[in-house]
DNA sequence: ATAAATGCAAACTGTTTGCAGCTCC
DNA sequence: GGAGCTGCAAACAGTTTGCATTTAT
């Protein structure tokens, strides 16, 4: 499948003396084959579970290990409860996100509006920047005028 | 003291038929009086506990009604517990953030950098911008040579 | 007078931890 | 074989809730 890009995770864990098991592969597995969108902790324990069997500290346990060798990240704005995603492996930085706060949908935008800012950081602040986080809220046009439920509850804590 | 400040939130609370409680002034007033700061739930609770008994339920109370009315502003990226600050009168949007991964202080930037973008948000893609949240994690180029702790531990949970 | 707000304690929710047993290299 | 990993259950931390009492308007 993405054998490609687990391989990668493989050898990255690999090199830290660390090892491929049957959780942790279903946990990455599932976090790859949803490239774009972020689950809290509990959507990734429900998701694994219907593969294998397995305890909710293992899924915090390796969410906070993927994190550390920064093969996934955690979204913490706003939402009820941390949410996480997988990192993109050619993009430097995290992207943006537009959270409609009448449809809650949650878009994320892969472009870096940012570059400008980060060199202005650099300049006036002494600031090399690492990482960034933005995040819009607004409203779409079309929720504006009707009531839009087309993307539905996306954001339980469950 | 911050009597205006203080009077114009008194106002928009009467407008909503809700009371001026002691508990309540102490609260804002704490805010009010540390403008450029923000602090969690147990924070806000110590330091309002010097000055008068009070619950803690009562804090977590006030902030979610304080939160609607958009008097405070709840910060939650990359904080071990959400932080809360004082929202400012004059401006329209929450300021940026500089986190330092270093020396952990948390820099907050009154202007606002974001106004292109989100013109450019309006026009591709129909989504009226209401509020935004922009936080730089990095590093100051003094914390790059040295052990630099001159801002101290400021981000534990209480 | 009465709607709103409070303190307290119990309940809840998400996360972490200790430990005995299991699994991958 | 042994470090690393797992499940389980208990512990923990932050937050919320129900209720009897108090307070502001």
């Amino acid at each position: 499948m993405q054998s490609e890009e687990l391989e990668s995770i493989l050898s990255i864990l690999n090199k830290s003396g660390l090892k491929m098991t049957l959780e942790r592969e279903v946990i990455i597995r599932f976090l790859l084959e949803h490239k774009d969108e972020h689950f809290s902790a509990s959507e990734i324990f429900n998701r694994v579970r219907e593969i294998r069997r397995i305890g909710i500290a293992t899924i915090y346990r390796n969410l906070d290990l993927l994190i550390e060798l920064h093969i996934i990240k955690k979204m913490t704005h706003d939402f009820p409860v941390p949410r996480y995603t997988i990192c993109e492996r050619d993009q430097k930085h995290g992207s943006h996100m537009l959270i409609c706060t009448r449809c809650k949908d949650v878009k994320l935008i892969k472009e870096d509006w940012l570059m400008e800012i980060e060199e202005r950081l650099q300049r006036e602040f002494g600031f090399k920047v690492m990482d960034h986080q933005l995040v819009f809220s607004g409203i779409y046009s079309d929720c504006q005028k009707e009531s839009c439920r087309i993307h539905g509850d996306r954001l339980t804590n469950r």
